[in-house]
DNA sequence: CTAAACGTTCAGTAATTATTGAAAGTTAAA
DNA sequence: TTTAACTTTCAATAATTACTGAACGTTTAG
């Protein structure tokens, strides 16, 4: 398990930008690694070609799996595992969104609305108050929006985007059309 | 500079939040509390209230503003600086975005459009290539998608929310649209 | 000019997070 | 049942990241 100058590098660049969206460095690497490669690795392929112990590998895959990023592959007659991404670029990009939302939006969410229903003794609880409902409706607008997305096949986005209209005309075209009906 | 407990709550959860958004847990805590109220305040009563030391307070100011989330207020005959929160939530959550954008997405297509005109050597790379294109086009789209919603008011964004559309219901909309015309 | 009031920096240290590797767990072939 | 081939776990430790506080810089009032 050697990795070609190309490969690595990607890998390596795929380790720093775990790092910023909910992993560590070598939980991105594992996740670059696998997606790079056509076919299902094994764990100590992963370890030899990150240089990361065994039982490091294991834990990345432990947290991969609570993600849903990586499924499991067996070959008949070999008792090792096999791992592969659990589904095109689009679903794991689709599968972290989702998890994250889970993990970090939902439980803002819940402490908004917890907060704003509380009465506001003072003034400064009052403004508090205000602020807290505009990052609640923030969130709510965002993850709506970003469900809507989700349900869109990659093609259906990009043809859109090819098009080249923007978001602002076609908002635009639905409320002439809403006015008319 | 004390915190009502509801206060304190809300501030403590913006800190967990900033670690996970690209801060760590004090610099959350300081957007929090700077959002909060409604007044600016001191680098001092920031120290204070979050219980952090005064140098502190300087490097996370520092940092916000390299994220052009803060902005410097002075009061005639003062010689302190007051910070407040550079713009509505709205306009502060697309700043980070707009940010992240130019520190972790717009490298990465930059490697990976080398990487995808670099020609492939082997049937390994020929694969490599055609899953960093797909992970090209993905980011590609979202970085465009997210554009366009910038581009948009909150209220524009809530009211198409509130109509109960789908995107693909507009999507479709705006496809007969252009068949007939 | 001096002192007071503020802001900044950064070396040292504390706190947190990631990794290793040895031990224990699991499975299945012989 | 034993053994070999694998996986998992977790205490110890390494690596990284964050924080403090003292020293220094700057500005202005007296």
């Amino acid at each position: 398990m050697n990795l070609s100058p190309k490969i690595e590098n990607f890998v390596l660049h795929c380790g720093e930008m775990g790092s910023r969206w909910g992993f560590n460095r070598t939980i991105g690497q594992m996740v670059g690694l696998l997606v790079i490669n056509e076919h299902p690795l094994t764990a100590n392929q992963i370890a030899e070609a990150l240089k990361i112990s065994r039982g490091n590998v294991s834990m990345g895959i432990k947290e991969l799996q609570s993600w849903q990023l990586v499924k499991v592959h067996h070959i008949p007659g070999d008792r090792k595992e096999y791992y592969a991404p659990n589904g095109t670029i689009w679903d794991l990009a689709n599968k972290v969104f989702e998890e994250r939302r889970k993990r970090e939006i939902d439980p803002t969410l819940t402490l908004l609305r917890d907060q704003i229903l509380d009465t506001a003794n003072t003034p400064e609880e009052k403004y508090a108050q205000e602020q807290m409902q505009s990052i609640h409706d923030l969130l709510e607008t965002v993850t709506k929006w970003s469900a809507e997305l989700q349900r869109l096949t990659p093609e259906q986005l990009q043809s859109l985007m090819k098009l080249g209209s923007s978001v602002s005309k076609v908002i635009d075209l639905k409320d002439k059309l809403l006015k008319k009906s």
